[in-house]
DNA sequence: GTCTAGAGTAGAACGTGTTCTAGAGCCGGG
DNA sequence: CCCGGCTCTAGAACACGTTCTACTCTAGAC
């Protein structure tokens, strides 16, 4: 295999691919190779071969497994995103559009649980990288639920506890310990508590 | 060696142990290598050789290092589970009751962050026997804060939101990603805004 | 056209968790 | 006493993430 025909895995006999289309193209064997296996199915060799990058240069370009498997997560949080972004968010009160938001998250897990899993064995590292990557999911789950919740007393505290409460849901949920339905119900029960007027009867 | 004099780690020349002195043996000696160095510092090869215990036995009593680390973590949760025993809870209101047990997991950690992450982390492992330990913990925190709450409306709701909130605080914990005070003052507010009667002002 | 810096590559090598193999010592029942 | 089964052991072997080495090829400077 010479560097200028480098791409045989999903490209065989086709042009060249530049290095941002092989990276992402990394990026997706992982993903997929998770989607139909979780975590331990994602052999670094496996997408080296798969997707017809050296070994070497994957890890050029990720600094670990991990970082890696991350970064396919980051893709799938982008979608979810415009997704949220394009609909108008269901519901009158904010505990409702809060509990819409978590519907939505619940759905795509429940559509690739394998890849869930994955991503969030993923996410629990230690690696740099992925410590990066975590802020900046912590940021788009923050900012998803700030929208939803638009002006409260203890608005900042109240979005930090339900984040952190969908983040132990969804590590729960991965590891069996938990149904789709209560991570729902859960989540749904918590907006309300956490977003009724304190001066309300 | 012999089958008859295994244990020359920590007990050179003294009396053969039996089985579940070595067995604790095995288990306090991760527990000093995690206290000391955190999850990486315990190797399993180290622990084996430390305790005087095969590579193998080790292997025999336990499924995995995160099962033999997890098993040191469970004689530490009996340990501070003792202590609140042992003590009154301090605080006249739940939301105080359940703010002190916070204060004193959260010394506890403090006094051994190695230990603490490296126990956390390997909680966080898919093995098996992990699994039923991690269910063993989460019924006896489960149990300290329902014991501090009392009577309440929403009890068992709420003693799962609260847990699920330590959890997730104490993973952002050990990443570098929170600081102990935050922690805290999260957990304060929380069993505050959790805890409030609805029906009051 | 030549040279050089840098990206990419194949494959060996390494570390650590885990399993396997083969055998040694012990114990209770005949 | 001897046997069969058990625990325990040393060490080899294996899997996979990760790193290293030595090399090729390309692109751009000149």
């Amino acid at each position: 295999m010479t560097a200028l025909h480098p791409v045989d895995g999903d490209n065989p006999g086709g042009q060249p691919l530049a290095q941002p289309e092989r990276r992402r193209l990394v990026i997706d064997t992982a993903a997929a190779l998770a989607d139909s296996g979780g975590y331990e199915a994602v052999t670094m060799k496996s997408v080296a071969d798969q997707s017809g990058v050296a070994l070497a240069t994957i890890y050029r370009w990720f600094s670990s497994k991990d970082h890696l498997l991350a970064e396919a997560l980051l893709s799938w949080v982008d979608l979810i995103g415009a997704d949220l972004a394009f609909r108008e968010l269901d519901g009158d009160t904010p505990a409702d559009r809060v509990s819409s938001i978590m519907f939505r998250v619940g759905d795509v897990v429940s559509e690739h649980p394998q890849m869930a899993a994955a991503a969030i064995t993923a996410l629990l590292s230690h690696d740099e990288e992925v410590l990066r990557i975590f802020d900046r999911f912590h940021e788009a789950i923050e900012r998803w639920i700030a929208l939803a919740i638009g002006e409260s007393p203890n608005r900042a505290a109240v979005v930090e506890l339900l984040e952190h409460l969908l983040w132990a849901s969804l590590i729960a949920l991965v590891r069996g310990r938990d149904t789709p339905e209560s991570v729902r119900d859960r989540m749904v029960l918590a907006a309300r508590m956490l977003l009724r007027d304190p001066a309300a009867p």
